[in-house]
DNA sequence: GCTTTATTTGCAACATAATTGCATTAATAT
DNA sequence: ATATTAATGCAATTATGTTGCAAATAAAGC
């Protein structure tokens, strides 16, 4: 049991990033960080309450975004999840081109860390900065339940 | 100049699909169609101005997305934007796992007709039904520009 | 061409989501 | 302990999306 504190880490993590440690941001990192998916704006807003402002949560967020702690990703609907981002990722340039996973059925986002997106050919002239791949379907928790 | 009229094509394509040959409806098909690149709802309600009401618009595009004449596209943005389909579309298998590319100047959305999204290897248990492959960058036309 | 039928539109009201300004509060540095 | 700066919460505003319904319009039948 020689494991670092959970508040004590994000309390490191705002502290470098030049943030301040506010309950708002420490109870954002708490939630994101005890989910194995990414976890949409309005699930947040939900199990926040009224411990927070709704426009807080959208600077906190956002703040986040901009100092590459946490990933937006959009789903099919359009709808913005967050996710922690892995260590590789900085203010100045996210890691997080990995494949999203949209499940169908339980509409969580996985973060498939482990797979790359495979490099592509654009007609010429296209510069391509970024990728981003979503993929939709049945994930594998949802998979199992039906069997 | 024996090439069919716009507008009759477009009146075909209506009735092909079930729906009356209105004047919001072929308004959509004009201005999509002569466009190079997916067109954002707001700009296409920007466009329409008074012809059309908010809602109309809505339910034009709702239901030529659900017919397969035309397909969604949303950008990092979150915003939903247009294209026509490409002929291989109908209204059970929309043929769009084309790459969108989306222009950080410009702002517009390309579809790369022409580029395949790669075979993706994911996490055992995950099934997956769609790719949806979004790159941002500069687009050809803004490249140009800057030399 | 006129009438009937069904679809589509436009309006109004409503619901939800996002943004901005500003006074108050809270966190760090001195 | 105090000063300084950043962050929060509230109120107001704007943008975005949805629903019900009456009026208008398109296609079909006579």
């Amino acid at each position: 049991m020689a494991m670092e504190n959970n508040t004590e880490r994000f309390e490191k993590l705002l502290v470098k990033n030049g943030l301040k440690r506010t309950t708002p941001r420490l109870q954002v990192l708490e939630i994101l960080s005890g989910r194995d998916s990414a976890t949409s704006q309005p699930y947040l807003e939900q199990v926040m309450g009224k411990d927070a402002d709704r426009v807080t949560l959208y600077r906190v967020l956002q703040a986040f975004e901009e100092k590459g702690i946490i990933h937006k990703v959009l789903d099919q609907q359009g709808t913005a999840n967050y996710a922690i981002c892995s260590d590789g990722c900085s203010a100045h340039e996210h890691h997080d081109e990995h494949v999203h996973f949209n499940c169908d059925n339980c509409h969580k986002i996985y973060c498939l860390d482990t797979v790359k997106i495979p490099a592509l050919k654009v007609p010429s002239g296209f510069k391509v900065e970024h990728l981003n791949l979503i993929a939709t379907g049945i994930c594998a928790s949802c998979a199992d339940k039906v069997n």
